[in-house]
DNA sequence: AACAACCTCAACCGCATCAGA
DNA sequence: GTCTGATGCGGTTGAGGTTGT
């Protein structure tokens, strides 16, 4: 993020008493303690109560991705990761709503997933249709497009934590073949239905 | 064995939105 | 209707582990 400093993170001063970094296995229990007796909302009542020198969104953001039951860890699926690549052509970098879709796993986890594999997925590609259209052009050289490609290479997560939408519709056209939903199983389908029919009401409306 | 490059994961921040006073 | 604190989301960073040379 351009707001970010050049500050190291972990450098930073600790805000008004407040601990940073990695979290304890202490501090873990205490948090699922606290949630066990709140529930999983009121963070700030539960940083509070839990004896936790934690702000309340490091509670709740260390409860949703690593704490909250029914969490799945380890490699993505093909079925997700066909899932994500479809979703994300759908809605952008909604990776709330993307997560909701992938039973156990968080936004952040699919947000980390997509910038460093599928990005990386789709530059190959990039690279493999630079290749082929420097070919059709005839240039024997190292041509300008490859090299324009491979500076790309460089700037990859800028270029896909651009904002939802923007980037999702222009850039993903290599996807296309990912997006046929007609081998799609019901209950998949049922929900992309349902969103489309959802989302073409807010555009009639004009959003309200 | 040492180093570099690659990859994964957890955590932070800022901003937007929501909800209650 | 406005203000303010709480919550949720997306973008970004960097530590640490793994793999390759």
């Amino acid at each position: 993020m351009a707001a970010s400093t050049s500050i190291k993170e972990k450098q930073r001063p600790p805000k008004k008493g407040l601990d940073r970094g990695p979290w304890t296995a202490e501090e873990d229990r205490k948090l699922a303690d606290a949630v066990g007796v709140h529930g999983p909302k009121k963070w700030t009542t539960i940083a509070a109560r839990a004896g936790l020198r934690r702000c309340a969104k490091s509670c709740r953001l260390r409860w949703m991705n690593y704490l909250r039951p029914n969490i799945k860890r380890g490699n993505m699926s093909d079925q997700e990761e066909d899932l994500i690549i479809r979703l994300h052509k759908l809605l952008g970098n909604r990776w709330s709503l993307i997560a909701a879709r992938l039973p156990g796993r968080t936004d952040n986890e699919i947000k980390n997933y997509w910038n460093y594999h599928l990005s990386k997925k789709r530059l190959e590609k990039q690279v493999l249709v630079a290749g082929i259209f420097s070919e059709e052009m005839g240039s024997t050289s190292k041509s300008g497009d490859q090299e324009m490609v491979e500076e790309k290479a460089t700037t990859t997560s800028t270029s896909v934590s651009s904002k939802a939408g923007e980037d999702s519709e222009a850039k993903f056209d290599d996807f296309d073949d990912f997006f046929d939903f007609s081998n799609e199983n019901p209950s998949t389908l049922e929900w992309v239905t349902k969103f489309l029919d959802f989302s073409n009401g807010l555009s009639v409306d004009g959003g309200n």
